[in-house]
DNA sequence: TATTTTAAAAGTAAAATTTTCTTTAAAATT
DNA sequence: AATTTTAAAGAAAATTTTACTTTTAAAATA
């Protein structure tokens, strides 16, 4: 099921990362193709799990989210029990944006968006305090975003 | 030009920042409204920025760039001139997913996509060493992705 | 070499969606 | 109360998506 991909599929998957709403009329005039094979290579694509999702990206500022929070959280135990349920009860987080099991002496980064540093307080006043297992927790505030990017596909 | 949102408005952007393939006709009809008013919205919150793009999220390890690293680097000299000049240089490396100055003793945190360990090998030996206003840099590596998401407006 | 098989591309047409334009209704303003 | 403004609804045209069929070309087999 899942093939190798060709330049047309990588050609293909750098316009969508880039921008979803290229039709395939325009895709495939870049690719000096027909729409029907460039139709059926992203719905391939799609199926085969290498388009994961289609999303719209939002204005932080524009939408009152200005503050953007890094957290680095070591545990206090880390026995195999105490990690999945850590992981579990961040999932269930919808301010925490991203989360990341780390190497070495931190345990985990947390990309947090709030709407002030007011919210961010009760954040971890409330919710963090709820997680029993956190045994340091460093927070390192952006000043300002240099590069938001979701593409990889160079 | 830029007015306030309301409850639909919201809405739409929920939809569409969870998923950006829903057409007008379904979100109309969760809204139990017609596609016109959905229609013009949607253009509304395009046009004044809400939306900023549409994108395909990939997976990475389907496409072989199973390793993220999170650096954290402190800069020798902290001028303005040195500060915009590490910014613009980092803007081009395609590598770099996100870069973010922070309030702290560390001044920037970078998210870095790669195929191998190699391959970041030679991004810090040869692309960052040519960045010559580092002073620290420390890179974390990514055991597992617990979360990651682009969603924020909740 | 000729024939068969296979896969990708191209062509076609119907269905669905997007987009534009006009009409209607409600709210706000004078 | 009349007028203006704003948002929603309706309708129709343009475009895109989607499914299906045909063609083409390359690879495999005899």
């Amino acid at each position: 099921m899942v093939e190798k991909l060709d330049n047309v599929d990588l050609t293909i998957l750098k316009i969508l990362q880039n921008d979803s709403k290229k039709t395939t009329k325009e895709i495939a005039a870049t690719l000096n193709m027909t729409v029907s094979p460039v139709y059926e290579r992203i719905k391939r694509l799609e199926n085969d799990g290498y388009i994961k999702k289609y999303v719209a990206l939002l204005d932080k500022k524009l939408l009152n989210y200005p503050v953007t929070v890094i957290c680095m959280v070591s545990l206090r135990y880390h026995n195999e029990g105490f990690i999945d349920k850590f992981e579990e009860q961040i999932k269930e987080l919808p301010e925490v944006q991203e989360c990341f099991h780390m190497a070495g002496k931190v345990d985990f980064f947390l990309k947090i968006n709030m709407k002030s540093l007011d919210d961010y307080h009760d954040f971890v006043r409330v919710k963090l305090s709820n997680i029993s297992n956190i045994g340091i927790l460093e927070s390192y505030f952006v000043l300002k975003e240099i590069k938001q990017s979701t593409e990889f596909v160079i």
